[in-house]
DNA sequence: ATATGAAATGCAAGCGCTTACATTTGGGGT
DNA sequence: ACCCCAAATGTAAGCGCTTGCATTTCATAT
């Protein structure tokens, strides 16, 4: 017989190296407690046998998982990818699994997708953003569920968070753009409903224009769902209008290379036609032509400060309280200087 | 006493509702077998009381997990996230949930990961591509873990596989560029050690090329790690050479991306100073200009395909034989005639 | 009313593991 | 040689859940 199917147990170990079950778990899990000669038969059996320890069983008793779950909105592009990829490194690193699922951008699968992680018993949990139902939250308090909010941070909000002002930061790119001369502003944002990021931006921008003056009528904001596509076509409705705008922001650097492609097809030159900015800098950002002007995001940092705090929470339930990260403008060729009226 | 922080367990449930935790979980799992009274008292303490059935437990004694892993190379980048998206969201479709870890191109992290994901009790387990040590199929097999390979297909490779063939492909495309008339060729290719798909294409250009006569001296190949950097620093590095290429022929769009980049940079304009192409066809390929000619791969059909194809090995062992998917030539702007000598 | 059997529910045995506690072992000290 | 105690190992009690089998319930037939 050349193969048995039979998964092997702890008995099956313990039985073959004439020890108790005890001893073979105390081999793998408090090693220094057993005599060297038990501690190398039995590991010699656990290799021979192939054994690998049942994780429900372990999980049971042990009510820990060493797993976090995260539930992300996409996966599909680079905006969450770079800082997950960080912070399924750093989980890793620290002996954690990642247990990830995406919700589309779905409420209501975000709080399905929330249960089974719960139910799978993830020992802390990450999520995008603030914006969710009350109930949400109570229910991970009433299971002391240690969570963590990324990709945003709100100093007036008593969630911990690992993330960067969104506000601050659109606004701050909104008032380099008004110092670069521009007066008729057109913004493509993200869809806000439930997405407190997409909202902040574009508060931050209200914030910077009508603070300086601006009227409000100059200030034009289309609201469309992620994508490429959607941003190009977006910027074509914005450019469309009798007075076009001087510079399309924004909300993500994904819909300002829509922008940009459509721009390109439409033979309006960038920054000389139109200026455009984004937000996020990821490798996007570069590679259209011109390159963008937007907010770059420290991901990978993000994401490793993430997994680092949500293990702290987790294993000591310290919680912050966390410093918000600093994001930064980067100034490219998509964005142009307006000379006098 | 605003909060207890005891979670739950099918026995306080069933306490609170006065019947046995027999029918406690009966309730939950085949609904059907209890009267509706009973059914309705016993579901309204599951929700007042806020019970998650723990899954370790369920998991021990259904030795099932509904959890299906996956160890792709890297989340980073859009090659696999599209993929990954979609497998994830046919899983959820089905009841699963997704496990993934990330190995960075590392055996021995991809090692680890899979012990992990095995221990953990994945009811199954997708891998990228097919190169890896026997001793992991061996492993695996000795477990009886229904493994999917996906994003590769060699025909006479028994395991099952889920993809396309990336040889062929990349033979094709290494045709549709001689019919160009180009008789010098620069590749950039990923890291082929451990990369069958890297491999795979490298290959299929040899085909190509060498089949139709092309000196081997003009055909140039380096090998870089994935990056839009390293791209394009490979084609400075290609371009600088003393008869350069007329076409530098990319592994992947990422490459191809870095290479564009690094061409307008350089002042070479394409195609009309040198052609370029990629694989793949992710965003990047239209995004850049001009748009990459490429090898157009369904990523979300071959992740909703794995998905299924998993799914009916795990439940009902069946496994294939499964066909190649389709992959197709995308002719953009960056490929150029040459006029014949 | 009573008998009858199908439907509904309860009982209790594990699933594989960890760990508190009990027991055995063995190496000094006298 | 004997006792003592620390070190090593064994024993067995669960962890929370599912499920085969036993028991109870109750609508229907008589």
């Amino acid at each position: 017989m050349p193969k048995k199917p039979t998964i092997p147990t702890l008995d099956d170990v313990a039985k073959a190296a004439g020890v108790s079950t005890a001893t073979v778990s105390r081999c793998l899990n408090s090693p220094d407690v057993v005599v060297k000669a038990t501690k190398d038969r039995v590991l010699k059996e656990v290799a021979r046998l192939g054994y690998t320890p049942n994780f429900g069983a372990r999980a049971m008793v042990a009510r820990r998982t060493f797993t976090i779950g995260a539930i992300i909105p996409t996966m599909e592009n680079a905006i969450f990818a770079r800082g997950l990829q960080a912070f399924q490194e750093q989980l890793h690193e620290r002996g954690y699994t990642l247990l990830v699922s995406s919700s589309s951008y779905r409420p209501e699968i975000e709080e399905e997708q929330l249960r089974s992680l719960v139910a799978r018993g993830a020992d802390g949990i990450l999520l995008i953003g603030y914006a969710r139902d009350a109930s949400i939250y109570d229910y991970l308090a009433s299971r002391n569920m240690p969570v963590l909010v990324a990709w945003a941070y709100e100093a007036d909000n008593p969630l911990p968070s690992i993330g960067f002002d969104n506000r601050a930061s659109m606004r701050a790119l909104g008032e380099l753009v008004w110092d670069h001369g521009h007066r008729r502003i057109g913004v493509i944002s993200g869809v806000t409903q439930g997405n407190d990021r997409a909202q902040r931006r574009v508060e931050g921008l209200m914030d910077a224009f009508l603070a300086k003056g601006l009227p409000a009528e100059n200030l034009k904001v289309i609201e469309v769902p992620y994508g490429i596509k959607e941003g190009g076509e977006a910027f074509a409705r914005l450019m469309a209008a009798d007075v076009p705008p001087t510079v399309v922001m924004c909300g993500n650097d994904v819909l300002a290379a829509g922008a940009v492609q459509r721009a390109r097809l439409m033979k309006i030159r960038i920054p000389e036609g139109v200026s455009i900015t984004g937000f996020d800098d990821i490798e996007l950002a570069r590679i259209v032509s011109p390159a963008l002007t937007t907010v770059h995001v420290p991901h990978r940092k993000m994401g490793r400060a993430s997994a680092n705090a949500l293990i702290d929470m987790v294993e000591s339930g310290i919680s912050g309280p966390f410093a918000p990260l600093e994001s930064k403008i980067k100034i490219r060729g998509s964005l142009g200087r307006l000379s006098g009226p």
